[in-house]
DNA sequence: CTGGGGTCCT
DNA sequence: AGGACCC
């Protein structure tokens, strides 16, 4: 048969499917529980990302627009979404405790809100020390004796039996601590099953197999497949695998939600598929346990395109394959995607029509890849070899996005890019940044020294989507480039960084861009991606001491030459930058500054030269229509209106005002530091050399460079507003 | 008047 | 560099 041994993998695995509800909106709630009662929506531009479920009752839909919603729902409440490090923080965190409970930490992330869990072992040590668990001594989970007694005779149904007279087991967390783990009781399946059956027994339930049944139809060859289901103890057996995983569900969707406060839903079954389609079918704060032998039934009845894995274009070209170009009900001139949309409106296509209306063979003609066929070939049959990857906790990629209106020009490209920017830097530092060691006990830890950096992004990426696009929606438009080491400063302020990254990388790259760079953007997206782990990344991540890697590095540095040092390439760059900035200039502007002469090997010691006299620091301030000179030791101020939007009278920036303007509320304060001199202004713009133009900001004692200035103001304007709340 | 992220494959 | 897919 095409997949030897397939479908003995098939039931081999137990997998669970957890989903949060409605996630950013539960987030939100957790931060202020006055709104869990009240219709909650999360915005993000026009759209609603999600909504409780509260709102949902209401009519308010997911991803519907916000005026819509406002219709049928007047007394809706609006959070923005846009930023979305609460829901990434929030979400980490969930992941990481649930992980903790999962053997060789098999739990594969998708999305924020979701997680697979291949909790095979765990069931199968369970399943192999059922007489432990099932004999009277068990509900005493201290009983070592038992343990020595432990015989894996689970294959006796009669035991099995008896146990569950018992009433209560116990599920072991810990392949070495017997204490650990959870009662629970055999009398009882907790939360729902598919197909719904309250009489439904897992413990003895009658096997008739899903996929032997389904693939006999299609006259395959299973003579393995029967063979393996032949036995009456190995169907039994299936079954109470899943009992005991429903167990398990429930145990982490409460613990979940005792710590967290966060309700899951969850799906159980013995695939990736599977799984995650049985734990929509009760949706919030419920599990869902597919029964085997109901596995074809309920696949057939599910839309094509609600397999994940066939997405828009697949469902698209398998409609067209069965139905031809249909069009139903799109009104003339509509879009490619208006088309699918009425199409599946009036012409759904299930998975049933598929599976029998269309042999493996056509569907390799139809899509693109053979692979594909065959993989498609097996989901329309339940079969699903996909493992649970163990998603690492260094990402593959880090991006920042913004969407607008209308943005035009390089001059608000760049402002953009530096805000953009400016976010993917601290990004960096919150995510590839290992740790600090816990501020606890013995030693009161500097700031950023202590950590190291878990990987290395070898490259910059800008992308853009240009507002007109006449194609398909998402078309954008990239372009990339080495990353400069200098963004591993770690003690550099994120601003500064910033402004050097978009001078040296970003705008070159936008120009690169030719006209569409130029034109009007809809989306800017900036991104770091090509991650080189670290050793000492890993090592960390693995909760191994970091100095001991590093001290056994040397000595076994002989065998394999290649990636170690690599590794150890970068990271003493890195380490060498930071040795010449922290001896150069401790913090600030100055310390930026002679950063980057040394790493640019540019010499701007005339400019930090005023009258003779060398200031190092040197203030310039842009003049509002030419009519404003602030002088040495002023005040300035940036200001924004009631809505929070930064001054900006002539359009070309941030304003910078010597004067509190009456209307305008002060944002960030700036003093100037010398004689400002606007011929250097020119200057900058022309040439954009590494600049020592900057101020101190009083709020945070910062040094600020002059094109990292409305970033730096902006990110005090958002403090602030946190802090409002 | 279609978010702001992510993954992997080609 | 782009495209498909996921949430």
């Amino acid at each position: 048969m095409a997949w030897p041994g397939m479908e003995k993998y098939q039931n081999e695995r137990i997998i669970i499917h957890l989903d949060y509800d409605c996630f950013y909106a539960s987030v939100v709630e957790n931060e202020r529980p006055g709104l869990r009662s009240l219709p909650l929506g999360i915005q993000q531009k026009n759209i609603l990302a999600t909504c409780n479920y509260v709102a949902r009752a209401q009519g308010v839909k997911k991803l519907q627009l916000v005026s819509e919603a406002k219709k049928t729902c007047p007394n809706l409440v609006i959070v923005n979404g846009e930023d979305l490090s609460r829901f990434r923080d929030a979400s980490k965190k969930l992941w990481l405790y649930v992980r903790e409970f999962i053997w060789e930490y098999k739990v594969e992330r998708l999305g924020f809100d979701e997680v697979f869990l291949d909790v095979t072992q765990m069931i199968d040590f369970n399943i192999a020390n059922l007489n432990l668990a099932d004999f009277p001594a068990s509900v005493l989970p201290t009983c070592t004796l038992a343990s020595n007694l432990a015989c894996t005779n689970a294959d006796d149904d009669k035991l099995v039996e008896e146990a569950a007279d018992q009433g209560i087991g116990f599920f072991r967390l810990s392949l070495t601590d017997p204490k650990r783990g959870f009662s629970f009781s055999w009398g009882k399946l907790p939360g729902h099953t598919y197909p719904l059956n309250d009489a439904l027994d897992l413990r003895v339930l009658p096997e008739s197999d899903h996929s032997s049944q389904s693939l006999e139809d299609d006259g395959l060859d299973c003579k393995v497949h029967n063979d393996f289901h032949q036995t009456k103890h190995t169907k039994h057996r299936l079954h109470r695998r899943l009992f005991l995983a429903a167990h398990f569900a429930d145990f982490l969707r409460n613990s979940v939600k005792e710590t967290y406060n966060y309700t899951v839903s969850a799906g159980i079954s013995t695939t990736k598929l599977t799984a995650k389609l049985a734990g929509s079918v009760n949706k919030p704060d419920k599990q869902t346990l597919l029964i085997p032998a109901a596995t074809q039934s309920f696949l057939d009845g599910h839309e094509i395109g609600k397999i994940p894995g066939v997405g828009f274009k697949t469902a698209q070209v398998l409609r067209e394959e069965l139905l031809g170009v249909v069009q139903g009900g799109a009104p003339e001139g509509s879009s490619v995607a208006e088309v699918a949309f009425y199409d599946k409106l009036t012409h759904p296509v299930t998975i049933h029509d598929i599976r029998r209306k269309l042999t493996l063979d056509r569907l390799s003609q139809v899509l693109d890849s053979k692979e594909q066929a065959r993989k498609l070939y097996g989901w329309l049959h339940g079969v699903d070899t996909t493992p649970v990857a163990q998603t690492s906790l260094i990402p593959t990629q880090i991006s920042i996005e913004d969407t607008f209106r209308s943005l035009k020009g390089t001059k608000q490209a760049e402002q953009v890019l530096i805000q953009l920017v400016t976010k993917l830097i601290t990004r960096m530092h919150i995510d590839l940044l290992s740790p600090l060691p816990t501020p606890t006990t013995s030693t009161p830890t500097p700031t950023t020294s202590l950590q190291r950096w878990l990987a290395c992004p070898r490259t910059f990426r800008l992308s853009l989507r240009p507002r007109d696009m006449t194609g398909p929606y998402s078309a954008r438009i990239s372009k990339s480039a080495p990353l400069p080491r200098y963004v591993f400063a770690r003690d550099s302020c994120a601003e500064a960084l910033a402004g050097r990254l978009v001078r040296d990388v970003g705008l070159p790259l936008l120009r690169k861009m030719g006209k569409v760079g130029e034109g009007e953007l809809q989306l800017v997206n900036v991104a770091v991606v090509n991650m080189e782990e670290s050793k000492a990344g890993e090592a960390v991540m693995a909760g191994v001491d970091i100095e001991k890697v590093f001290a056994g590095k040397k000595v076994t540095a002989e065998g394999s030459r290649n990636k170690n040092d690599e590794d150890m390439d970068w990271e003493k760059e890195v380490r060498e930058i930071e040795r010449v900035y922290k001896m150069l200039g401790e913090k600030g502007v100055e310390g930026d500054h002679k950063l980057a002469e040394e790493i640019d090997g540019i010499s701007n010691e005339e400019d930090t030269i005023v009258d003779g006299q060398n200031l190092g620091i040197v203030g310039v301030m842009k003049p509002i229509d030419n009519q404003i000179e602030p002088g040495i030791g002023e005040d300035l101020w940036v200001k924004a209106d009631d809505n929070g939007e930064l001054s900006d009278m002539d359009g070309n920036g941030t304003d910078i005002v010597p004067a509190e303007a009456p209307t305008l509320r002060p944002i960030a304060h700036l003093r100037t530091k010398s004689r400002l001199d606007f011929s250097e202004l020119e200057m900058e713009d022309e040439v954009g050399s590494p600049s020592a133009r900057g101020v101190v900001c009083p709020k945070c004692g910062m040094g600020v460079l002059l094109f990292a200035l409305e970033a730096h103001a902006r990110f005090h304007e958002m403090e602030r507003r946190e802090q409002e709340k």
